[in-house]
DNA sequence: GGGGATTCTGCAAGCGGTTGCGTTATGGTG
DNA sequence: CACCATAACGCAACCGCTTGCAGAATCCCC
């Protein structure tokens, strides 16, 4: 019912090896057979069975990609690219989500190992000794998290969060929120310091907060009273939250404070004002990773960033 | 380096059939040898080549979930479900990317069908006679298109246009515009011929659109001049297009016109105001969807769909 | 025209499991 | 106690493909 290779070799007249040969070395086989041996295998509808494949040369032509949560925006455009990358180079593309817990990460990298060649993992969760250990299991590139050892693509935030500080002192505001995400977050770090390090804007930090649209929300009142006219907000659903609640306080922005996000996530693009944002390169980390993951070369990349101005922003009153 | 089956049997003292047997076969194995076995594979740090395991059985293991774009808002919810589903069965699933194109996906089932023991399609692109012919090689489920011989899923998007029209009936609009899709879109007559049941309202249809905020917001011109009060959207993306058209125009939403969207997407639960819509759902959809691949089942399944009251809507002045 | 290098192809042993069949040990029955 | 059913396990072929090795054919050069 299925056609192997030994069909094709039995109607081509030549021995299963060179018909092997003529998809996995082709310039192993004379110019005719080969031709001979193409087109049979093109009537019959041959196509090599991967698994059988895998099984004797040890590589799938299989890649995973794992995430924390596939439906939160963040991630759709970064598989999207991984897959066209994949897809690209002939290789499929195993999708996994944790739901945020790092004992799922580590399950999922077990199971998949045997199955890929290499896995992305974006922001894994699990601690630095899990990782290194799962690292000797299968190879693996790690997406916004420095692990020593394994190939890693950074998206650089600290640049592009001191941008959007930059960008406020620019249209004249002096004194500016910070509102941070959650307590221990490496990104929340970096955007803290690199957003200390502009001049002549006074930085008032509120928080932490829930990285969420409620966490912005709950946090409007605070940002109200440090009398700042300018925020800077952990990522974009904080940023939509931000300016629901300050809509909610009777503060209208851009007219009485100017917001800007961190992602550039689709729902900052549509919700109005539109989101002035520092836009991750989502995209291209995800290309990159499965580059770097097929080519077999362990490098750690940094990506920048850039800031995206659109309505959220204006000057001070 | 790589733990087999062999080593299992030789460090235990079986034969490796038993081996295979403790692991696919329990029953058929004595209690006492079955838990040596297994501690000793424990140790061992041993897991079935599912590949392998492939080769005999001709069952992967693996499932395949093909969509148009994955960072479309309208199917993260929806992956993510299947990948649950999948996930809990004990299978994996392979996510791929169409970039709207059938030929794409064709090839994409193609690839697919030697690697998965089935594939679900999300609204696929292909002919009829593509997908029947496809559907001889590898098994599948299709969502959101009715194919006589596939298991189906569909929504019902019919009844929830219904619902929606009925609520701003309810409200007291007499005359509402219909925002449609793409000429041609099942789901557009789908939603038009269910509309126009609703009695007591005028139905203006407005359209084809592009489905998209930008089609939106270039209908809103007509939307206005029609004179309706309320309008219903092909989706949400179309919903939230139209109501920054109406802006644009001088009109308030809901004060001066409601609008529903249809999809229940993220972005349309984070702008402003808050959309009332149709909610679809994305998400049981793709956990039946896989369910009913893994057992075999092939049945058409159509799911509710309900309405989400938000904000977009209130009575006409 | 003979010898070595090259090219092309066949042979067969795996890769890591599964599974039908056969063998042995065990238990139950009359 | 002889007999047969049953349970537990071993044996070996096989799934579809790759690949090191070796043989045959062809080619080149002196």
């Amino acid at each position: 019912m299925t056609v192997t290779i030994r069909d094709v070799a039995r109607a081509s007249g030549v021995h299963v090896s060179t018909v092997s040969r003529t998809f996995s070395a082709p310039h192993m086989v004379n110019a005719a057979t080969r031709t001979r041996v193409l087109t049979v295998a093109e009537e019959l509808g041959y196509r090599p069975n991967r698994a059988a494949r895998a099984l004797t040369t040890g590589r799938t032509h299989n890649l995973g990609l794992i995430v924390a949560d596939i439906a939160n925006p963040f991630f759709p455009p970064l598989i999207k690219a991984a897959h066209a990358a994949a897809r690209q180079r002939d290789y499929h593309l195993f999708v996994a989500d944790t739901d945020e817990e790092a004992a799922a990460e580590e399950e999922l990298v077990q199971a998949f190992s045997k199955q890929v060649d290499g896995l992305v993992l974006c922001s894994p969760r699990s601690s630095n000794k899990a990782l290194e250990r799962l690292a000797q299991r299968v190879p693996f590139v790690v997406i916004n998290r420095r692990l020593r050892g394994a190939a890693t693509v950074l998206m650089d935030v600290g640049s592009g969060a001191r941008l959007a500080v930059e960008h406020l002192a620019g249209l004249g505001h002096r004194r500016v929120a910070l509102v941070s995400g959650p307590a221990g977050s490496w990104t929340s770090a970096e955007i803290r310091t690199a957003a200390e390090q502009v001049d002549g804007v006074e930085l008032v930090v509120i928080g932490p907060n829930a990285p969420t649209e409620r966490g912005g929300f709950a946090a409007a009142g605070r940002v109200r009273d440090s009398g700042a006219t300018g925020a800077l907000a952990y990522n974009d659903l904080v940023a939509i939250g931000l300016i629901e609640g300050l809509g909610d306080l009777g503060l209208g922005v851009p007219e009485d404070v100017s917001v800007v996000g961190i992602d550039d996530i689709v729902p900052g693009r549509l919700s109005r004002p539109k989101l002035t944002t520092v836009a991750m390169p989502t995209a291209a980390a995800g290309r990159l990773a499965v580059d770097l993951l097929i080519q077999e070369v362990t490098a750690t990349t940094s990506l920048e960033t850039r800031l995206v101005i659109r309505d959220s922003t204006a000057p001070p009153r």
